[in-house]
DNA sequence: CATGAATGAGAGTTCATTCAT
DNA sequence: GATGAATGAACTCTCATTCAT
């Protein structure tokens, strides 16, 4: 067990990625997964024993990439408002790429699976919220931005982008609605000089 | 003649909406409207010829019932902020009412379906959009709001609640969240006495 | 029994009967017939219970009317070459009217039921067979025609008209082909003036 | 590709053409097909996805075996009567042997699909007509027939052999009517000593 | 007589999962 | 480890047949 080959282990689950991006989670059928992989039924089988499993797998991968891929580019950024760019521009990156985003899989599978440890939405969530509030409170200080609840702004910014997430998934968002968005929502914190 | 029995077709109607509302869309078969139904295989074709057929019928009677909801409640209301709250009160209803709830079958049905003719999930962003500019507008005019700018305000509100509803299908919504949002998208517009 | 609407049942007949020539005898369903002709389902089986049923008397039907056709045609002529066009002829518009020809039908009919009674195939080619002969037979006594043994010369004709029908049901009998055969035919016993 | 047990391929394949052999085309079911293979359901798909697949490479198969069989009787054969003997027979088998026989499942498939390529009826009885007339030429030229129009004859003696597979498809072939009409048809050409 | 809603048996088809090689 | 043939459960859909009205 853990053994075997690594690399195949790997190789399944970033095409199994590309294939809940495209599905979503409920149509997915292993029998998909065989076929975008390439390889054996009994194969599959010997790696992971159902979707579920590998989708776990999947957004376990997800996480780890995205708390690095943040990490690094928040090396050597000082200013808050530059660092909150960062992360918006992350999340819009994330949000209209319907393509390659996990977002419709992820809901559908925590729909059925509301109670699920890990929780990798509500972790979502809470995480940038926190992250928010604290480059606001930061802002605030350095006289950037002016704002009287950090925290309630953080989580309206971070309802606002799940909405224009799940928008973006159903095709109900419009083009621009996203950077007149985000606009909008800068325009009520920053300070103009 | 589309005739047989209205009512036999209404009561499959509701009991489908009440699989959907539990199940999502695309996990409901026809044998899953069929066992809750409590009537034969060929029974149910004969009213309806597969589950998107159901589906498309559930929402078309979802969106006339909003609609008429909306309108008694509407009646004799002048002030903009009482309006409001009823608009407010009734996506309540919606976004925390999950076991009652088409939200995620329609996430599922239009991911699958975004290009789909009366996309109601759009629709329904952009009627509440405009009804909630048309108020804060009327509000401002009557001193009761104050806003720069009702339609992004408006949208910005539209959004939260999109978000605050997939993050409730998904488990992610924490109890008091909505509350909480409320009070202070509103504190940010309306004039203290 | 018996009573009912005899017009109706003979509505029913005429109907069934084109749908049987239109698509044969397996492929025909109680329905495709309630459907034809514009009748309830319990309406049909108020007249006739099977599919089997209404075939059997749709062809005892057929029998009648080729019988009282021939007879007609066959009033006031006495030349036995002339006859013999006849019964070519009406042969040649059953083999070749195909849109109207029960002959698949039968052909289905009877490879199922081949001890059936009144086998109206084998029937045919008796009753064809039989007169041929005597044609032949009255045609070489007046000199028209010359022939060693009309009895197997009919039968060889008849063979060839079976075979013709088949071929055209299946789509493998060309054009021109039947006039062909049957000059071909006439001209080894027509003696020449 | 493809490749799977070929041997099972085959063996599915020899067990199809039994039943269609005893039941004709329509009548035949997948499920006929699965049972009388006792394989399971899926078993079959693997190989083959409806029966109308399954026949068509039952009567490619049948095609390929005729053509061989032929080609080995043929050998060292020199007379043109002993030729024509040898085709004779080896149609009296096919038309006789009605458990073994496809030809009514092929009416019955080419009854519903005229317009096929492969047209295996249409080809067999132009390629049988083709060799008849070779044969009536080669023997006339011998002085073993006497023919005016080697041609006409033979495609009166391919209608013929259609007729009586029809008939005896459909049980209205007598006894020895075979016998008897191929005696006669080699009558008419054969030149006595 | 006539209707047509309702039933349930049965055919088609797909896939998760196992297992001999 | 890896393969892919094989199985059987589950789902979709159609129709012969019945029966209350």
């Amino acid at each position: 067990m853990g053994a075997k080959s690594e690399s195949k282990k790997a190789y399944i689950l970033e095409v199994a990625r590309s294939v809940f991006a495209e599905r979503g989670f409920k149509a997915v059928t292993m029998k998909d997964i065989v076929e975008a992989c390439g390889i054996s039924r009994g194969g599959l089988y010997l790696y992971y024993g159902s979707t579920r499993e590998l989708f776990l797998e999947v957004i376990r991968k997800e996480v780890e990439r995205n708390d690095s891929s943040m990490e690094k580019d928040l090396k050597d950024i000082v200013k808050a408002s530059d660092i909150m760019m960062v992360y918006i521009k992350s999340r819009k990156k994330e949000i209209l790429d319907k393509e390659n985003s996990l977002a419709m899989a992820m809901y559908e599978f925590y729909a059925e699976n509301p109670g699920s440890k890990k929780h990798i939405l509500r972790n979502r969530f809470e995480t940038g919220a926190k992250l928010l509030e604290k480059l606001i409170e930061m802002g605030v200080k350095e006289g950037e931005f002016r704002c009287e609840s950090p925290e309630l702004e953080a989580r309206n910014m971070m309802y606002a982008l799940e909405g224009m997430e799940i928008m973006n998934c159903t095709g109900s968002l419009p083009k621009n609605a996203f950077d007149r968005e985000m606009v909008y929502l800068l325009s009520r914190i920053i300070v103009e000089v």
